[in-house]
This record gives C-alpha cells, structure tokens and sequence, in this order.
DNA sequence: CTAGGGGCTCTAGTCGCTATAGCTTCAAGG
DNA sequence: CCTTGAAGCTATAGCGACTAGAGCCCCTAG
C-alpha cells in the first residue's frame, strides 16, 4: 500500500499529476485512510506506470484511455491497439518530416547571416519574406 | 488600406488570431473606422507576415516578440537576432532526435505484435513494461 | 507537544489559439 | 429607401496536459 508520494516516485510522475488524471477519470478514484489520505495498491501503479510509458512515446491520453480499456479485456482481439499505435508511428513520421524542413530552413538561415547589423540580417529578412525560403515548410508542427 | 478579414487573408492569418495578437500586444492597436472596425496599412501586413512565417519555422511568440523588436532597429547588430534562430535551430534538432528515438521504439513494438488478443498483444505489454524498450526515449518532446 | 513534511481541496495560469453568443456595421440588390 | 447577409465588434470560455499557488489538515519523529 502506497501514499501518493511513494507512488508518483514509483512510477516518476508528480503528484499532482496523479491527482489530475484521478480527476480526468484516467485513474480510478483512490481509496481513502482514515484521514481522508488516498491509497494505492500495484495494480494501480502498474496502471501508472502504463499511462507514463505511453505518453513517453507521445500518446495523447484519450489515445492511452482506449489503450488502456483495452488492456482491460484481455481476450480481445488486439487490432484496435494495433491501430492506435501505428497511427502514433504515423503522427511522429509527419513531426519528423515537418521538423525536418523547418531545420533547413533555419539552417539556411542562419548560415547566410553575415552578422553585421539588422539592416543586413539575412535571419530578418528572411523571416520578413517567405518567397526567400527555398523549400515549403508548410503550416502546424 | 485593409478590413481585417481583408489583412488576415492576404497575410494567411485568421481573424480571431489577429485579435489575439492585438491584445497580447504583439500588434499594436489598430486604427479604427468611423463605424469601429479596424483599418490596417501596408506596414501591418508585413508585420504579420513576419509573425506568420515565424510562427511556421515554430518560433514562440515571445520569440517572435523579440525579433520584431529587433527588427524595428535596424543599426543594432544582428547578434541578438541570430541568437534567437540558433536556438530555434537547437530546438528543433533536439525534438527530432527525441522523436526519432520514439519512432524506432513504436516500430519495434508494431513489428512484434502478432495480432492475436490483447493478452498476447506486444503493444500492450511493452507499454506496461518500460525494460522491454531497446533505447531510452526520455521525457518532453 | 511541537515542528515539518506530506497530504488535502480549489482556483488560476501556461501556450496559442479557437469557438461561441449576441450585438453592430457595411455593401449590394430590389 | 429598405432589406438582407456577410463581415465586423466585444467578451467569455474552452482545448490539452499539466503546473503553481493559497490555505488548510494530518501524521510521524524527537
């Protein structure tokens, strides 16, 4: 059994955020002490530990919510997790790809910067002019 | 002169978010009709450009803050300004390499997945387990 | 018995917008 | 001149995923 603090060390995420996902319904409602203190057992902190892996690798919580109701039903088939997985492989495909050209672009940039004054500052106007970028970097990281 | 529908549209802006930046002060306070409605000059719209295409190469408004205010001094040198973009750069470059680490992990995972029920399911028990991760894939992206 | 560290609730703030509600103004057509 | 509908206005609230603060209570060690 386990206060909120050894459990967010136990699973390294803050207390209040376990308090936060309590109140999201991401968590079950605690168990309370005579105090009025939550209670947790390791069924809950493999839940948490679950919801902290996964939003390492970037799952928003609605996603690790579906993920996580299906891990409750353990005879199912696991396309649907499937499914959730590669589409979170996919949205970090399109943030690479999008960062990528970004990159450039600063890179270019910058490289061009003479550093004299901002009269002259390729990075000014750059930023100024966008028919001056050489490649699409289009809109929403 | 421009209506601000007119402004948003030739800068690629929408109008709520022209307001917005007008009362966070990153536009100053339009000129007003007769009838209230803003008017904007020319200087406008290039300032807005400026802002959106910032914005895209996914530079913070309070950076962009930073670099108007640069750019409204044109003798200063461009040391600042250059500071700024290399940052941007260092950011970019670290959140790429973070989710590239992330994309090998989810590929991983999708690859062991055998598609039978949700108890056998990789996804599911790697997301449970972080020791079954091959990299370290730390926190923030 | 008291000190301090952790726990509790509730509220507000972060970032960069976006959406809604309910109003006024403007330009074009009849 | 009047109507209609688009576009404008203000003000407020919401998004995601927390984070920070105020002000209180509880629990354990010395």
């Amino acid at each position: 059994m386990l206060t909120i603090g050894r459990l967010g060390q136990a699973a390294g995420v803050k207390v209040p955020t376990i308090r936060y996902y309590e109140q999201i319904g991401l968590l079950p409602p605690a168990d309370r002490s005579a105090g009025n203190q939550r209670i947790y057992d390791r069924a809950t902190l493999d839940r948490l530990s679950f919801i902290r892996h996964a939003r390492e690798l970037g799952f928003s919580l609605e996603a690790i919510r579906d993920l996580l109701s299906l891990s409750d039903k353990p005879d199912q088939s696991c396309a649907a997790a499937d499914a959730i997985a590669k589409a979170q492989l996919q949205a970090v495909q399109a943030r690479i790809a999008r960062l990528r050209a970004l990159q450039t672009e600063l890179h270019r940039m910058i490289d061009q910067c003479a550093c004299g004054t901002i009269r002259d500052c390729r990075v000014i106007e750059t930023l100024g002019d966008h028919s001056l970028c050489a490649q699409d970097h289009g809109a929403e990281a």
